[in-house]
DNA sequence: TTCTATTGTAACATAATGATACAATAATAA
DNA sequence: TTATTATTGTATCATTATGTTACAATAGAA
């Protein structure tokens, strides 16, 4: 419950979006050994979220989320999955909406669609730090990158949104291959670790990684080796499968 | 999108729900070796359906799940789990649902809410089929269990719900430990491994499976043994822990 | 040319899992 | 009462996976 479109877009009725539902997206980048997730601040109120949207009349819920997804970050090939729906009562803050709409000059009658009770489905996106272009819309101040461990406080439940995400990241990780939507094409074996670590928040032992994940056989050695380090250059990795978006 | 309560509760206009959402519920018993699934039947129709139901407008999505499988199993402490939301527009069929309320005896005006396109939110039940008490609505004309291997034709994308929960049900199964809520209280560990086989539609070996099982450190041998076979008897083990509703 | 930091991988240790074997035993039948 | 039978509980070994140490290879800097 997040993406508010410009007052021309969507009028007080909310007429081709369906009601009560909200998409909201956890979008995770992966940038000098830090977790990443994609903040908007909503214009003149110093409030940050989570980018989200809704879903139109006619529009399949995944497609909806690709949408979202892709107007802030200006990709359209985007690991993209669903992990939780949001739905307890005490989520409902419509105040915090007033305040959000009245700085974007849109003073709303009580019974705006808007300000209505929302669920919300979470979406959890992995996208390459390097490609993303992160695209305000009007009614936003800014639309950035944040360190997990340093982002500012988030409206609603949006925080324990940011964690969930997080769980399901970490727990998927192993079990399907989606480490890699993170990285850019090329990568050294360094770089995936550094990259299972600051997810999983442990070491992990070198060797035992390295083998792990070649004996994958999802990996294929690029001729040419990294260079730039004064010690031995290791050689590049690409992911041979493409990736994938939602089920 | 499946439970449609009595005319006289809900209005035309879907007063007191929230609105394009819904809730369909995959109910797991196991019985005789089999995976069972509870349908309800909506009257006068031969329609097949999951048990369903919508959300009140001041009620928890998780407590909304609840109601609708308690209100269907006759059960208070159920394990119950959201593993998919359903969104696509192709699911959106009101004729069918013409059919279920015309045959129920209220002919609907076509914009009805019900008639409108919902979302559905898939949540699946994990329930002692010993314990369960399968109950009719007003409106339906069945309540029971069916294999899994012989259901019948279900509406709109039911079967396809049903097969994306035993997948999630699958590959839960070892990462958390959910299989014994389909379980009585009290079981031999040949119950447990034919469980797994069924769930996992697979054989396995029963030294590794007891010695994984009871390494877990999960169980609790009860001192009584079970008796009925011309052979030595089986140990009767216990769960420690309880049983889990949702996160 | 030597030094340094890091990589790639071999080698071994330990733990987890797969597979076979067999004694223990509850009911049945002789 | 005793032998028979099917199944259980677990020991034992084999295989595979993972944890850990060690070391040669090497790109750049000193």
């Amino acid at each position: 419950m997040t993406k508010v479109h410009s007052a021309s877009e969507i009028d007080e009725k909310g007429e081709g979006f369906l009601k009560n539902i909200a998409i909201d997206a956890v979008i995770f980048g992966f940038h000098d050994n830090q977790l990443k997730v994609l903040l908007i601040e909503y214009k003149g109120t110093g409030l940050f979220a989570l980018p989200g949207g809704f879903i139109k009349t006619e529009e399949d819920l995944n497609s909806a989320a690709l949408r979202v997804v892709s107007e802030r970050i200006g990709l359209e090939d985007i690991f993209l999955e669903q992990f939780y729906v949001f739905g307890d009562y005490s989520r409902y803050n419509p105040t915090q909406f007033k305040i959000i709409m009245s700085a974007n000059g849109d003073v709303p009658p009580d019974d705006h669609w808007l300000l209505k009770r929302f669920i919300s489905i979470g979406y959890y996106a992995l996208v390459d730090f390097t490609q993303a272009k992160p695209m305000p819309a009007a009614i936003f101040d800014s639309c950035n990158w944040y360190d997990l461990t340093a982002m500012p406080k988030l409206i609603q439940d949006h925080t324990r949104i940011v964690e969930k995400a997080l769980d399901t990241l970490r727990s998927n990780l192993d079990q399907k291959l989606i480490g890699f939507n993170l990285l850019p094409q090329d990568f050294t074996m360094g770089d995936l670790q550094k990259l299972y670590e600051t997810i999983l928040d442990k070491k992990l032992l070198r060797p035992a990684f390295q083998r792990k994940i070649l004996a994958l056989g999802i990996l294929e050695r690029v001729a040419k080796k990294w260079t730039g380090g004064a010690h031995k250059a290791p050689y590049l990795y690409r992911f041979r499968s493409a990736k994938r978006v939602s089920e």
